[in-house]
DNA sequence: CGATTTTGACCTGCGC
DNA sequence: GCGCAGGTCAAAATCG
């Protein structure tokens, strides 16, 4: 009888241990969460601290430069454009924007013939430099005739479709300007990512026109043009590895001329990187060594093969080979103390601003101050002791980074994301095309409008009916086309 | 019905 | 000069 209540007793009391164990979890558990949210914010808002106290130093530095430069090259029509850029709220970003986009000024006189004749003979009223520059990154009309032949030039001017017959690569008709469109028009970035999904989400529209067999690839090779304002000249093309089918190659060609969607920017700033890449004194085997060496050192310094500039010919290409590692930005913990990592504090790093933000930032530090950056390298997973003199000469306050508990699951979903893949492109073409270009019309904006029609087009068409032959080589060979 | 994709044909550059 | 390969065009087909 005894044993009969007492046994209920001590059943009872062991629950309400074992309940007081699991309360006493719970709490903790709570607490912990309560940490990371806290955490998080914490890291949220001081990467927005940062990036602001980032942006507003950018800003000022280009401001001074901007105005030297303007006076020197432009004789202070480039301070009319930083006014005009800097009138609202969108000042700051638009500043970075102005890195990868620079020349688009140039273009929205493409689009808009009301204003494209002021812009464009201001464009020649510049040095020969000055004018390549707004040539290679803008695209007015005629530019678009010289830098794509036959097709721009039907689309343009040519009813009569015989355009075509106009070489591609014309001779010039002018000086070295030419050259340097012909230059342009190769400049290329490469993205190479894993994906399942037939196209990488930059964020632009795009139509296809074309597709191909390439040699050595059974898998066709797509060739889009930027469906989002009726003459942008940018295009791409999408194929998958030939060894690895999983692997998506992305190659990025041109500037856009139109106003783009924050999640496009990034494609934009990689394109028109690399035109700048290729601008920036046509690009010295010296440079793209130098550069190589500066991006693929420090930059991506725990992967070497990562990303990789080809000068040579036929394309210079800018490729970002982000295939290596499941987790290609998830980098080593112990790095080198004078390297700067940003830290990403949002999981959706695609769609967050700091996906736009990060080739911006990266292109405009370098545009500043390449030196600067020379331990520069970006990391998601990041947490490192001592930040302090990461930013060498701008004494930017210590960064918060992601804690350690954060950091794999942050880094893998970025890593993950391919998305993701288009602004770490236009983040390292930032590096590599934005720092010597600082005497560029790097002030220009993107002003003309745009009609957005249809929706991205992601078509998959692999059925292989190009009319070239698969034979050999080609393909997998990091975008070099 | 307009926009987009498909796909054969064509053009250009390049190597031999 | 020829052939190959890459790139583009444009009519037809397809889609929404």
């Amino acid at each position: 009888m005894v044993d009969d209540e007492i046994s209920p007793n001590s059943e009872d009391k062991r629950a309400k241990n074992e309940m007081a164990v699991l309360q006493a979890d719970l709490e903790r558990m709570k607490r912990e969460n309560q940490k990371l949210r806290d955490s998080l914010d914490e890291v949220t808002t001081n990467y927005s601290a940062l990036q602001m106290h980032f942006m507003n130093l950018m800003q000022e530095r280009k401001g001074e430069e901007g105005e030297e430069e303007q006076e020197e090259v432009y004789g202070g029509e480039k301070k009319q454009q930083l006014g005009e850029s800097g009138g609202d709220g969108i000042l700051v970003p638009r500043q970075f924007m102005d890195l990868g986009l620079a020349a688009n000024n140039g273009t929205s006189t493409g689009i808009e013939p009301s204003s494209s004749s002021g812009g464009r003979s201001q464009d020649r009223s510049r040095s020969p430099n000055v004018e390549v520059a707004s040539k290679e990154l803008g695209t007015n009309d005629e530019e678009e005739k010289k830098e794509y032949g036959r097709g721009i030039e039907r689309e343009d001017d040519s009813p009569s479709g015989h355009a075509h017959k106009v070489p591609r690569f014309s001779p010039p008709k002018d000086n070295n300007s030419v050259e340097a469109e012909a230059t342009m028009r190769k400049a290329r970035v490469s993205v190479r990512a894993r994906s399942e999904t037939p196209m990488i989400a930059d964020g632009c529209q795009w139509r296809k026109y074309g597709q191909k067999m390439a040699k050595g690839n059974p898998c066709p090779r797509a060739y889009y043009r930027c469906s989002m304002a009726s003459a942008c000249p940018v295009r791409k093309q999408v194929q998958r590895c030939a060894e690895d089918r999983t692997v998506l190659i992305t190659t990025y060609e041109g500037n856009h001329n139109h106003p783009l969607p924050p999640t496009a920017m990034a494609m934009a700033q990689t394109t028109s990187s690399a035109a700048r890449m290729l601008l920036s004194g046509s690009m010295s085997s010296a440079d793209s060594i130098m550069n190589a060496n500066f991006l693929t050192g420090t930059l991506l310094p725990c992967s070497s093969s990562m990303a990789t500039i080809s000068a040579s010919a036929p394309f210079p290409t800018v490729t970002l080979d982000l295939t290596h590692s499941p987790n290609p930005l998830q980098f080593p913990r112990q790095q080198h103390p004078n390297q700067l990592q940003i830290g990403v504090p949002q999981n959706n790093f695609a769609n967050s601003p700091a996906a736009s933000l990060l080739p911006q930032i990266f292109g405009q530090a370098l545009y500043n101050n390449q030196s600067k950056f020379s331990g520069l390298q970006m990391s998601s997973s990041h947490y490192d002791a001592d930040p302090s003199s990461q930013f060498g000469n701008n004494q930017l306050p210590p960064h918060q980074v992601v804690p350690p508990h954060l950091a794999d699951t942050v880094g893998a979903a970025i890593a993950t994301d391919p998305n993701f893949t288009a602004a770490l492109a236009a983040a390292i073409t930032s590096i590599i095309g934005g720092a010597p270009l600082q005497h560029s019309n790097s002030s220009n904006n993107n002003n003309s409008n745009s009609n957005n029609k249809g929706n991205m087009t992601a078509n998959n068409s692999n059925n292989g009916n190009g009319n070239v032959a698969s034979s050999s080589n080609n393909n997998c060979n990091n975008g070099k086309q």
